[in-house]
DNA sequence: TATGAATGAGCTTTCATTCAT
DNA sequence: AATGAATGAAAGCTCATTCAT
């Protein structure tokens, strides 16, 4: 009971080795030496915590997951109970940029993901996991909008995948082309675009 | 002479098969076995048309530009003078979703550059450069909405970019997860943010 | 009957861009498709004229073997009655360097030949005959030589030998390091070395 | 710890295999699979010792340098203080021929890393490195025989030059076409050669 | 004669994974 | 737990040679 948990902490520093290695060199790239060079390992070791080098990809997308959503729940305390902070506090929360860069192999490793999730079905499936997490959350957050607005919640769950379009769209910009948007234009761009959608009368134009 | 010169239409055929592989396994997936065999010719014949993998990709990246563009340019005809009209027109070529399925591995495709335009210099600047002609094209019809709507054109750009990325992301949600997205339900999801971003007020909220 | 022999012509074209790209690339760096371009001819031209890869080169061998043999023989006449004369004729053919750089190829060639002799067998028979033949012409005036100096010739053959290996080191030390010995150098240093030969009392020292 | 290192062991084993099936099928023809099968090892091995298959050329290189310097400077030894000894216990030392036929690799080994000196930019700085290194070992001895005969020593580099490429030459016949000379008879005529070099007064003849 | 498309065998190299220690 | 040697199955690419035209 000494060390409660070496191999959670060990399983980390590799996940941490892929995402990092992955947001420079692709998937492919990633080798399981480069992981292990990064994450302060011998390439043995790598194989003795994780079974494939794809399991360490589904651990990451996991980790990932788990720490975006976080940091946003925290934000929604601050957020009060007024609906659109809080549908805002969500989408600044995703389109965040670190000033110290830090999240960018976020940004590209998750382009990445999407990428691998086309045809590595486990990867697939964990990927439209999360997707759904995220659209069923703005979804809710939608939702209260809407209502806040008088407006019909029918047809929520469509703006609330076009949402998330738009920021895997950001995401993939930010990533693949950096000189195409000005930094610190993502968020509130997005935010007009979401007033857009809240505010179309079905059927217009 | 020998046999009369196929040139151009091998190396279709072998962009093609490029293409096909690639949306179903990825970019390193997509060997130069698989793309030979797609195209029903040898690996070496490939490299005969081809001086290297990347090679058949940039070729493939530019052949995509021009195909897109072209749809889009037939349907701007259609759209007469409504400034309003000749974006959508944009938009909705950009979305359309092939009944057949056939626009999937184009999507797909896309998103896969965007994933390799990461670590390959040679790849990101073509992806840059299709990119920025996007953005400039969605720029200019999105000044004359402006300009119609009596508003500023400052910060049109940003604009352009944000209808841009929004895009890409609709791409990569019908690929990496088509179920998240009802089919049909991004093109005027899109349009509605777009006039959200055009009826924004420059600083508010 | 019109051109008496585009052939020979031709297969000049052919062993004489062998000569030159294996003089820079080495024999497996020669492709077929380097030779034709430098012969300004295509590749599938080169195998009309010649079976074989291998088959350019034992022409080359020939073609080397009677260009030199010939320049010398022009000399042999300038060179009188004097035996002394006569062999210092040979070597002095042989170690000549074109101040155009133009034997370089040649050099390098002769060496590069020499490492194919080790494996491919009709290479090695071809150049032992070429070398045989050089040898014996040597052996020829040496004798004459030793004679004139009133010292025995049953040795003879031995020390001819010797003097084409110090050819053939000239030419290895040439092709591959030539900043290791002074141009012009070798002619003089080559005839001391044949002296001191021609003057040893077999047994001494 | 894993298996006990034996990295050194298995690099001499790979670098031995290349100069085994070097001498025997040129360098092109030493491919990483015939070398790994000499070696008794796997080709995928191979490379997790070496880099590439010209580090093992090189590593091969200064394996020979070493080697044959090494058997040289014992000779030196029992040579005493004789400058004339001195002198040919270094020529006797390169030219002596294994009577198992063990050195024969070496020698044809020398004559395909000549070749390939020509075309392979690093092969050329190694072979030249090492020429040098001979030529000025070469080079001190010679001076001291000069001395001792009470010659001018101005021009003993370009005679230490001649030297080396005589040795040079004997290889290369020894390997391309052992049958041209009498075994055995190489290292006295290297030494009338460069009695003869000595005795010769600059400018005669 | 001449072309250059086409083939297929073979090359060097990479890498996830296993395993003896 | 940890190492790093070892494997083997690919991968991208090259090239002598053939052949339809």
């Amino acid at each position: 009971m000494a060390r409660p948990s070496q191999k959670e902490e060990r399983r980390r520093q590799i996940v941490a080795g892929l995402l990092r290695t992955m947001a420079q060199q692709g998937y492919a790239g990633a080798t399981v030496a480069t992981i292990a060079r990064e994450a302060d390992l011998t390439p043995g070791l790598v194989h003795y915590y994780f079974d494939s080098k794809q399991a360490i990809l589904l651990a990451l997308m996991q980790g990932i997951g788990r720490g975006v959503l976080g940091r946003f729940e925290e934000r929604l305390e601050r957020a009060g109970d007024d609906p659109w902070k809080q549908l805002f506090a969500l989408t600044d929360a995703l389109l965040e940029r670190d000033p110290t860069g830090g999240t960018a192999p976020l940004q590209a490793g998750w382009l990445v993901i999407a990428a691998e999730a086309i045809h590595q079905p486990a990867v697939r499936e964990e990927y439209s996991r999360m997707l759904f997490a995220l659209v069923d959350r703005i979804d809710g957050l939608l939702r209260g909008v809407l209502k806040s607005e008088g407006r019909s919640t029918r047809s929520s769950r469509s703006l609330a995948a076009a949402i998330a379009a738009a920021i895997q769209g950001v995401y993939q910009l930010d990533a693949a082309a950096p000189s195409a948007s000005k930094p610190g234009s993502s968020a509130p761009a997005l935010r007009h675009m979401v007033e857009g959608l809240v505010a179309a009368q079905p059927g217009r134009r």
